[in-house]
DNA sequence: AGTGCGACCCGAACGC
DNA sequence: TGCGTTCGGGTCGCAC
């Protein structure tokens, strides 16, 4: 089974990646293949971008910002989006919506089977109207993630702490796989109601996120390297999941077999012994 | 306001 | 190359 869903680390090395590859040349000419993925009128967002380049990469949560000078070009991978460098005279696959030529002949090509990932152009003085942007919540690697802050949020919540960790408001950049290793870390159950949550189980929850999320960032920058010809995410890290995906194996701490429930509407795996 | 849930997609897995 | 159905994943928008 692969698992390559992008989450902030997946996101982070694609981010760190496309640095290497595609900055300051000139944009050519650019394609859309599927207009629901772009946001912005197509015309508009084609004609907004040749001449120009790409001065800098940008996150915010799983957010990517093309840094085009005066504008930003957004772009969510949601689960399944994928960057590839091509050369330009190669085949175009099916599930490649969005290709975008530098004056080299090299085309930076956005890939996605489920055509869930979504792209938009903004001037940058607009960015501050930009919900999906400035709503996003702190992220597990900075130290602005405090018990305090994270308390502060949940405290009145009658929701699950699994829908309350993917509510991106809150923390930037947990998915599904993190959220249920997070909860696992902090051995807390994944359906307990965020108002019941101490600001102990507070500290820990910061803690195991921004330990989970800074190795598995170490290790997308690993794994890219073995990367030829697609900039996406290989999602080599299961090696390195606890409970994600492991329903009925048994638990690495007590032995107890993994379950795996539905929490808003959402797969969850757990040790029912471990996470109480 | 807070919470719940369907819609968006389509390949894989599943059921027969 | 069997075929129809179900599932899943992040986020948004709508209903209550």
């Amino acid at each position: 089974m692969v698992i390559n869903m992008p989450e902030i680390a997946e996101v982070e090395t694609v981010r760190n990646t496309l640095k290497k590859r595609i900055l300051n040349k000139r944009i050519k000419d650019v394609k859309v293949l599927y207009d629901r993925m772009i946001e912005s009128p197509i015309e508009e967002f084609k004609t907004t971008l040749v001449g120009k380049s790409f001065k800098d990469i940008d996150r915010i949560g799983k957010w990517l910002l093309f840094d085009l000078g005066d504008y930003y070009l957004l772009s969510h991978l949601r689960m399944e989006g994928k960057y590839y460098i091509k050369n330009h005279d190669e085949e175009i696959n099916k599930h490649e919506h969005v290709i975008i030529t530098f004056e080299d002949n090299i085309d930076l090509r956005y890939h996605d089977t489920r055509k869930f990932g979504r792209m938009n152009l903004v001037k940058k003085c607009d960015l501050d109207k930009v919900e999906a942007i400035t709503k996003q919540g702190i992220e597990p690697i900075s130290d602005k993630l405090t018990k305090e802050y994270l308390y502060d949020k949940i405290r009145t919540k009658r929701l699950p702490m699994k829908t309350i960790l993917l509510d991106q408001t809150i923390i930037a950049g947990l998915g599904n796989i993190y959220v249920d290793e997070v909860l696992f870390a902090s051995s807390i159950n994944p359906l307990k109601l965020g108002k019941d949550i101490t600001i102990e189980e507070c500290e820990r929850i910061k803690n195991t996120s921004k330990e989970i999320i800074l190795k598995a960032m170490e290790y997308g920058g690993t794994t890219i390297k073995s990367y030829t010809s697609s900039l996406g995410v290989t999602g080599h890290y299961q090696d390195y999941l606890c409970v994600h995906k492991r329903e009925g194996q048994e638990c690495m701490k007590c032995h107890t077999i993994i379950k795996r429930i539905k929490v808003g509407g959402r797969s969850t795996y757990f040790c029912p012994n471990c996470q109480k």
